[in-house]
RNA sequence: CGGGGUGUGGCGCAGCUUGGUUAGCGCGCUUGCUUUGGGAGCAAGAGGUCGGAGGUUCAAAUCCUCUCACCCCGACCA
């Protein structure tokens, strides 16, 4: 906020404009609309009633997808020992800076030391290797809602916390293929989820060997694009292959009596998803939650005097009573407030839709809607009320994915020579698709020079083939960006 | 982890350079009355050991040292 205007203005909750500084607009329109709030402890926030709500939308339409593709939940323990993280080798590599350790219980040091779980490949691993015997025990389909804790360097609100939720499921299959369908099976199901339920466009593909998850054969990723022009991982599934199922000796009998290790899988979305919401659809105004996902589809504010108070409530009861089954909808009857300030207040919390009501309105037997996304206004009458809030809210659903996707195209560059690459990422940064070997040291050199990474090498490319932007040698179009 | 910045009632800040009475201001909050179609008005109130610890001084929000947290810009990660 800058500090000369509010005093101009008199007025301080006001919200900073998001092109402004987009960091600040972030963090001011996260305490302001209550989604969630900073603590004495360092990376952990609290999720405020507002915000946990579009977690549990969020929980509750992904859950159903995987209950109906076979999966089961379970609970698994926070604490695992150090030894089981160390089982398998590139895993312990990956996640050892990050990991946040228990050493004692009560006053007793502990002999082996506990790790707080980074994530939960190693314990379930260890059960799992308990738990299957038989090709009859496959598949194994398991999947958890918990927490996760990494000891992270900075921190933001929802996009890198170091405890945040999330889910994790966890496969085990008889076949390499099996493995792999699940594999692109669950990375499909985020995809619709995220682009249907949350409207933010995502690019599918796989990670390069550097950006994989440590321990996996191959790891697949959904990359979305920020406003600031920087990717942001929306979620990931693994295929594991083998490596820990050899690590932590899961075998099966197959049907001819041979003895085999299991093909595993594990994929997870979190609360940083939130964080994405946020900054893809936000505005000056504030947020803009999508509708399938707002914890209040619908806020009815009522427009009273003091003879007409009477009327007017009884009206927005009705209106109230009428809509309650259908959509996540509340009235603000606080008397304390003017209307305007109540405009202001939920457009910043990102209702998809206002209903006025109001004295001329009453005798006109109509309410006016103004739709979030656009503020565009529009009287209806109440018997048309209920289709009509339903159409907007769809229309609002599929506007706010359509503005996301018209904004990635706008900021999507085919480059072919690394000049133009770093003039890009410089000045206007966005998903830059271009050529590369497969290499490594070619992948390092990019970054070292632009700080881009490979974000997704894409599963349905529009065209194959191209020349290393690095090397020159034949080569895939992948996507590169600055990450988050 | 490097470079920069900020910590003063719930929020946003002033005061600090040049130590000196009861630490101010706006918003918010409480109570009352009047208001209410885009952030209402008046009146009366409540609320602060100045991020924390040490030090200098007759005296510290102010000077010094350490520490913690948060923000911004970079290197690593969902």
């Amino acid at each position: 906020m800058s500090k000369d205007k509010s005093v101009e203005e008199g007025i301080v909750e006001k919200l900073i404009n998001k092109s402004e500084n987009l960091s600040r607009w972030y963090s001011e329109v996260i305490r302001m609309a209550k989604l969630a709030d900073y603590t004495p402890v360092k990376g952990c926030m609290v999720i405020r009633p507002y915000g946990y709500a579009i977690w549990e939308n969020i929980r509750e339409r992904l859950d159903e997808k995987f209950k109906e593709t076979g999966h089961a939940n379970a609970y698994f323990p926070l604490l695992i020992p150090e030894s089981f993280l160390a089982k398998e080798a590139e895993h312990v590599q990956g996640f050892a800076p990050e990991v946040a350790w228990v050493t004692h219980g009560g006053k007793e040091k502990l002999e082996e030391r506990l790790a707080i779980r980074p994530t939960s490949e190693s314990i379930i691993c260890h059960m799992y290797s308990k738990w299957i015997r038989s090709h009859r025990d496959l598949p194994v389909l398991i999947n958890q809602w918990c927490n996760v804790l990494r000891w992270e360097m900075v921190t933001r609100p929802f996009l890198r916390t170091t405890e945040f939720l999330w889910q994790e499921g966890h496969t085990a299959h008889a076949t390499k293929e099996e493995a792999e369908e699940e594999a692109l099976q669950m990375l499909r199901i985020y995809c619709d989820f995220i682009q249907d339920e949350l409207a933010i466009p995502v690019i599918i593909g796989g990670k390069s060997e550097r950006e994989k998850f440590a321990g996996a054969l191959r790891t697949y990723t959904l990359e979305a694009l920020m406003c600031d022009g920087r990717a942001l991982q929306a979620g990931t599934s693994h295929n594991l292959g083998q490596n820990f199922a050899k690590a932590f000796d899961i075998t099966f009998q197959d049907e001819r009596g041979e003895r085999r290790y299991v093909w595993q899988t594990s994929w997870g979305i979190s609360t940083r998803l939130i964080g994405a919401v946020i900054l893809t659809h936000g505005d000056d105004a504030g947020l803009i939650i999508p509708p399938n996902i707002a914890p209040i589809q619908v806020i009815i504010i009522p427009i009273w005097q003091t003879k007409t108070r009477t009327l007017v409530r009884e009206r927005t009861e009705h209106l109230l009573k009428l809509l309650k089954k259908k959509f996540r909808i509340e009235a603000d009857l606080r008397e304390e407030y003017t209307p305007g300030w109540k405009f202001n207040e939920y457009e910043m919390r990102g209702v998809p839709l206002r209903i006025e009501i109001g004295p001329k309105d009453i005798e006109k037997e109509q309410v006016i809607l103004v739709r979030r996304d656009t503020r565009e206004e529009k009287p209806i009458k109440e018997s048309e009320l209920k289709v009509e809030v339903e159409q907007i809210l769809q229309n609002i659903q599929t506007n706010l994915f359509k503005k996301a996707k018209k904004f990635r195209e706008e900021n999507t560059h085919e480059v072919r020579g690394l000049d133009e690459f770093e003039e890009i990422l410089r000045t206007k940064r966005g998903f830059l698709i271009a050529g590369w070997c497969g290499k490594t040291e070619c992948e390092n050199h990019i970054r070292e020079k632009t700080v881009a990474t490979i974000r997704c090498i894409p599963l349905a490319p529009e065209r194959r083939g191209g020349n290393c932007i690095n090397c020159g040698e034949r080569g895939e179009l992948v996507y590169f960006a600055q990450a988050y």
